[in-house]
RNA sequence: GCUGGGGUAGCUCAAUUGGCAGAGCAUCGCAUUUGUAAUGCGAAUGUUGAAGGUUCAAUUCCUUUCCCCAGCUCCA
């Protein structure tokens, strides 16, 4: 039996159930999603938690009953007919818009349903499900259409394949990283400063260290230039860009005497103004102009989340400015650097989707196809499989999105790569050709790790809080049993730190069993516990938070310990 | 922004029908000087998100507002 057949004629069912509660609930859709399905309802009164319970006794009763799935082939206007006899308003209007002279509609005991099927044979092949969640969703979801309520539910096969889902649901909550940044120190937000806006703290901050000495030193690596930009732009700019007219809601702006100033959205015209300062060869190109670049988006209140969604973040971005017949070769290049990256940082699954161009947008239809085409044959020639979000590009390019998997096989968008006619043109950049004719270059728009904050949250979440060595805030924690061996832990302080080792001590008046509690509990890799024999013999017991006690050994032996660990994890 | 739910100590959460706001952890103090996941005793901690209203009396009821959560729409 396919799944989503099973967990669409769940919610058939579901909607059977609530129909049989309230007969004046009125229908919307209820399609099968990825991990179970919905049913969209209209309803005076909102659904309460309670409810969900009574719908699952209902439908328990009709997977007892074992109605079989009938399928009825009517006449459109006999359907409309018969759906509105049921004042079931948003089935017609579905009804009357198919394009064909009949539409099939589902029976199972006294239900009658608008559907395309296909359907299990009878209710009582339902054997494991579950509903989850209420919430609103727009009919068609449509902004200015009414807002229906969804109950959201699951379905298996087998009760277990079941618990194992909740199981999981359960695991992501665990790793949840604004609960973790909250217990590890990492970050905060506060209501007096305002949503969206994150306050890293020592941890967190030194979290984010890491992350940027590493990717910058990448792109220097790969040949990328650093360049820095400042944080507002006369709105002229913005103006000139695009912006102005296309991404205007999510700009902040504001006024300095006389003139409008924006904090910029995005980093490119701080990029394009540098490749703009001087006379360009096509000798210089491509020319790769990279900065970790915060930007400011005012999103809409009801979409922050965490780390994930926010209204300042900064950005590993940059800009390639190179000659038409380069971009191929050079979104290859950016292809195998985010998979390089990701890798290094514990990501080996991805999923890649290719977003054309948008109902509002800039620049000519021959364009934007040459781009699209630059975009694809990279994929091609890297032989990634991809999906089509048609519409979905930037207003100014196509663009290919890289999602990573986590270790639960969540998606998370961070790497996207975009190919840009429309700016060069704007701006009129240019370059002199071989032929000492001037050009115009293409751009292309690319970051890696996408946002450090949501890359951050994508990585507390992937790795539960417990960071590999090289990311860990603290690496080691150094651990005097009591405060006779102060001295001795300081000079061990010292001898590690100046190893390079990221290192903090606990000399707390607490026993033992309570510092390494406390250190298993903040995820730090390695304790280093020092007592009196330690002292004596000059050597330190050292604790893995992967392998328990690992026993006495040298500083020196230690810190090689470190050093190799560290090296193999980051290539 | 929209629909629904929610905001009580630094954190996690209690508080019958409106009737003195409470516990664990964290913090501070004292004792203890400890050998691989929580030592004991004691103390302090609140404009119950904010403003207004009803009431003898509001954490509790009403209004407005801010913020958070689950989704929708939108996105790095």
């Amino acid at each position: 039996m396919d799944l989503s057949t099973l967990r669409h004629s769940t919610a058939h069912v579901m909607a059977q159930a609530a129909k049989a509660l309230w007969p004046d609930v009125k229908l919307g859709m209820g399609p099968a999603i990825e991990d179970g399905f919905y049913y969209d309802f209209d309803r005076e009164e909102p659904f309460a938690p309670e409810d969900l319970e009574k719908i699952e006794a209902k439908m328990r009763d009709i997977i007892k009953k074992n109605y079989p799935f009938e399928r009825e082939e009517t006449a459109k206007k006999d359907a409309v007919k018969l759906f509105k006899s049921m004042h079931e308003k948003y089935k017609v209007e579905l009804i009357e818009a198919i394009p064909a002279d009949s539409v099939s509609i589902y029976k199972d005991g006294d239900f009658i349903d608008l559907c395309r099927g296909p359907h299990i044979h009878s209710t009582g092949e339902i054997k494991a499900f579950k509903l989850l969640s209420i919430a609103g969703a727009y009919w068609h979801g449509i902004e200015t259409n009414p807002m229906l309520q969804r109950i959201y539910g699951t379905a298996f096969q087998t009760q277990k394949e079941l618990e194992t889902y909740i199981k999981t649901l359960e695991e992501a909550k665990k790793r949840d990283h604004r609960i973790l940044g909250k217990q590890l120190e990492y970050f905060s937000m506060s209501d007096e400063m305002g949503s969206g806006l994150v306050l890293y703290h020592p941890k967190g901050a030194r979290l984010r260290t890491i992350i940027e000495e590493y990717i910058r030193n990448e792109h220097l690596r790969r040949g990328y230039e650093l360049v820095i930009g400042p944080h507002i732009l006369k709105s002229d700019v913005w103006v000139r860009s695009g912006h102005y007219d296309y991404y205007k809601e999510n700009m902040y702006t504001f006024r300095i005497d006389n003139q409008e100033y924006a904090i910029k959205p995005m980093n490119c015209p701080n990029h394009i103004m540098v490749y703009k300062s001087k006379t360009r060869s096509y000798k210089d190109l491509p020319l790769k102009f990279f900065e970790l670049g915060t930007v400011y988006r005012n999103e809409k209140s009801g979409v922050l989340h965490g780390l994930l969604r926010v209204r300042g973040f900064t950005q590993d971005d940059a800009h390639i400015f190179c000659l038409r017949e380069q971009a191929e070769d050079e979104i290859v290049k950016v292809i195998d650097f985010v998979i390089d990256t990701l890798n290094a940082f514990g990501f080996d699954d991805f999923s890649i989707e290719l977003s054309t161009r948008p109902a509002k947008s800039i620049g000519a239809d021959e364009d934007w196809a040459m781009a699209e085409l630059a975009l694809i044959n990279s994929l091609n020639r890297k032989t990634l499989a991809y999906e089509i979000n048609e519409g979905e590009g930037a207003f100014y390019g196509p663009k290919i999105d890289i999602k990573l998997k986590d270790a639960l096989k969540r998606e998370w968008q961070c790497a996207t790569i975009q190919c840009d006619f429309a700016l060069p043109e704007r701006f009129d950049l240019k370059y002199a050709g071989q032929d000492g004719k001037e050009y115009r270059p293409i751009m292309l728009h690319r970051v890696i790790l996408g946002s450090l904050e949501r890359f951050m949250g994508a990585l507390i979440e992937h790795f539960a809080g417990a960071m590999p060595l090289w990311l860990a805030p603290a690496q080691c924690r150094i651990i005097p049993i009591s405060e006779k061996v102060n001295e001795y832990a300081g000079n061990i302080w010292q001898t590690l730190f100046a190893a390079g080792i990221r290192v903090e001590a606990d000399n707390r008046n607490e026993r033992l069993e309570k510092k390494i509690r406390d250190a298993e509990v903040e995820k730090i890799p390695y304790m280093i516990i020092i007592g009196s024999k330690e002292e004596s013999i000059g050597m330190v017991s050292v604790r893995s938070k992967a392998e328990g006690d690992i026993g006495r050994m040298k500083p020196a032996e230690f810190i090689e310990r470190i050093r190799e660990e560290v090296e193999k994890k980051i290539r």
